[in-house]
DNA sequence: AGTCAATAGTTGAATTACACAACCTTTTGT
DNA sequence: ACAAAAGGTTGTGTAATTCAACTATTGACT
């Protein structure tokens, strides 16, 4: 790390590219999910449920307001693929728990969103991997809570 | 096609670890440009004005309503960093240029976002460089117009 | 030249994605 | 037992953005 101005050009200059990725992959996949009438809110919200979980704790690690939450279970209560479930012993909490359809849903649905050619197509194996392990040291740094509440993949 | 499977559930995975990384870098450009009252749509929209450039342009390449440029540029023509100016020819078409100050604004503000320890400080130069690459080629790919669309001939 | 359709930009209404504050229920601490 | 805190819901507000309607100008066809 030279110089403070040429690593500020560098990250003005990377976060540039972001800026103009994000969309593209946004749009592709708010695309794929129209068809099952979510929005990429409603999809990440529910691939952070898994196991029997409170709605505070799903409202801290997307860090969006609880109210919020109310509304995102509602709506993926309605498709069909979460369901409240009464906490065993605290009558206070609900515990938002994965339906059958939900576990089945949010199984096939990457192959779904993904399928085919896509955004990343023009990536190796290889370069997607590099992309995503770069993308990930940046998010490991950022490190407070937020990193451990991502359940693991695959 | 080698496994699509394997594929999409890749770049499922990765598309993880975009949108997490993507709060946390809109969430430090949002913080330092409000201490200059701009929103980073606000500068996303400085970014690409440059020469004398028709609003309706800007609309195109930010691909965004034309109704939304006439208040982003009203917001930087408030804050005194751009000018519409009448079309020398065409008078129907107002021409966005910067002004002095934007000019200057333009230049000096990725030091004053990015300098100090940032969101990218745990990568090295060559890493935020060939993060850059990456996803430079994503959106290349993507610029080629139907490049998603066409079948793998290959 | 005269009319008519298309274009650039603006304005105002509608939509959406959220946060915030007020509220009810249940729990916890003393 | 009672005050204070926690979980969730509802209602309200705001900011970002699109859509539809309007004005001024231009270009196209006769």
């Amino acid at each position: 790390m030279a110089n403070d101005s040429a690593q500020a050009s560098a990250a003005a200059d990377l976060v540039e590219t972001l800026y103009t990725v994000m969309p593209i992959v946004v749009g592709h996949v708010s695309d794929r999910l129209e068809d099952f009438g979510m929005t990429h809110t409603d999809y990440w919200a529910l691939r952070s449920v898994d196991g029997p979980m409170p709605m505070k704790d799903l409202a801290q690690c997307m860090d969006i307001d609880p109210s919020y939450v109310t509304l995102l279970a509602d709506r993926l209560e309605e498709l069909g693929l979460i369901e409240r479930q009464p906490h065993p012993t605290d009558r206070r909490v609900k515990n938002l728990v994965l339906t059958a359809k939900g576990k089945r849903f949010k199984k096939t649905i990457p192959e779904k969103i993904w399928d085919g050619p896509n955004t990343f197509s023009a990536l190796s194996d290889a370069e997607r991997n590099h992309l995503k392990v770069l993308l990930a040291k940046v998010v490991a740094s950022h490190g407070d809570g937020d990193v451990a509440a991502l359940p693991e993949s695959a």
